[in-house]
DNA sequence: ACCCGTTTGGTGACCAAGTCACACACGCCT
DNA sequence: AGGCGTGTGTGACTTGGTCACCAAACGGGT
């Protein structure tokens, strides 16, 4: 079968076979390279994304040039913003940049909406999906508020680290993840560096004890 | 007819008669005095609710006691974070609070269920309030980020004025309204008070110049 | 009316974070 | 070699958040 993605997705595996077949027909596999607009403010997009290889990073633009990082969509889990796009409520400012050569299973408005209405376990992965998004952007806010950058910066060195324990970022970069100023970045890691935890060199920042960094993390009541 | 409050609802005055009779079964009208939970992070609330009069504060409240005002749901919407909550996906700390006294239709889950496989009006209803609710949050992280609390403060006391201009709220109360610190209100409230643009008196700030509140707010590039 | 506990608001000192204006370092290209 | 463009470092300053208080206003009791 051409289906056999299906089961890349958690929440769709106990589909059943009719179900699965409409799907399949009416999906289609597509492929974007690196840094393609996955959906945006103006662009109107009638497709509902499952991500199958590599991440779409979804941030925000305010007027004045800055901007966040809101979260990221992984393989095997869908891209709801893109259906919110579809019914083009008013005007929000994300958009979706595909930060890896992406490819995903895109499923026309038309079959979305015949989905929804046949399937409870497809419903159950949609409504799964906005309350998997409302959290995340919960637990950000809460971040924002409440954490210092400290935290947040070790946090996310160690969630961008590769298996070598480098991150392959500018300070600038480091800044929109976390929506603050470059230079917050670069004062924090001279210190992260004065103590060794980290060593840095242009456009990289290597992990030298990770234990440290998880220690300052879990020391404000994060995870990770 | 029992169902003459779907009018009411925006997204709803289009559904066709059979829906709006299996909605008018299948649903109940509910009462809750001010102060109701009405969801909460443990509570596994079973129903959605649609607000017809009164107001639900949703908030986020953190492991330190601190909390903050994510949005609120007014007569006319929808409460879509109980339907979040009916998947019960993870753990989330928001929980929603009656503002006022509330009267709301309270629609079980199965009614809710039935609804979205056979109506594609209500369908979009549900989904529009979602995106709805996604669009306050992206708004309310573009906020936090990039706003001043000045400007912030004095968007939000327009936003509470009653018709005399006034709002009843302790310092304490704006402070968790904007999440930021109960000092840092006084402190701003001061200052506006000094340039005579409230009036200040313990539980309430009398807007006295109107004029210039939205002025420091449209020079930031926000709105209202 | 008076007392007393609670709520609300005010303040100063201090720290953390964001802003501004630079200067400097590294690659890379011709 | 000289000249970009991009990435990083730094000091001075503003804004915002925290802490530790205190004082004034209020709300019952008796």
């Amino acid at each position: 079968m051409t289906t056999s993605w299906i089961d890349s997705f958690f929440g769709l595996s106990r589909l059943p076979l009719d179900i699965r077949a409409e799907l399949g027909v009416g999906s289609e596999i597509v492929s974007m390279p690196i840094g393609t607009k996955v959906f945006a403010p103006g662009q109107s997009n009638d497709t509902l994304l499952l991500l199958l290889e590599g991440t779409v990073r979804v941030q925000q633009r305010s007027e004045t040039g800055k901007e966040v990082i809101l979260y990221r969509v992984n393989a095997g889990e869908s891209c709801v913003m893109s259906t919110a796009c579809m019914l083009a409520y008013e005007d929000y400012s994300a958009d979706g940049i595909a930060e890896t050569d992406v490819k995903a299973v895109a499923i026309p408005r038309s079959t979305f909406d015949g989905l929804v209405a046949k399937s409870s376990v497809f419903r159950e992965f949609v409504f799964s999906a906005y309350s998997r998004r409302m959290t995340d952007l919960f637990k950000l806010i809460d971040d924002l508020i409440f954490q210092r950058v400290d935290v947040r910066l070790a946090s996310r060195l160690l969630s961008l680290a590769d298996t070598l324990g480098e991150v392959r970022a500018t300070h600038a970069a480091l800044a929109t993840e976390l929506g603050t100023a470059r230079e917050v970045i670069s004062r924090t890691l001279s210190e992260f560096q004065r103590r060794e935890w980290v060593a840095q060199s242009r456009g990289v920042v290597r992990i030298t004890q990770r234990e440290a960094l998880e220690r300052l993390v879990r020391s404000s009541g994060g995870e990770v």
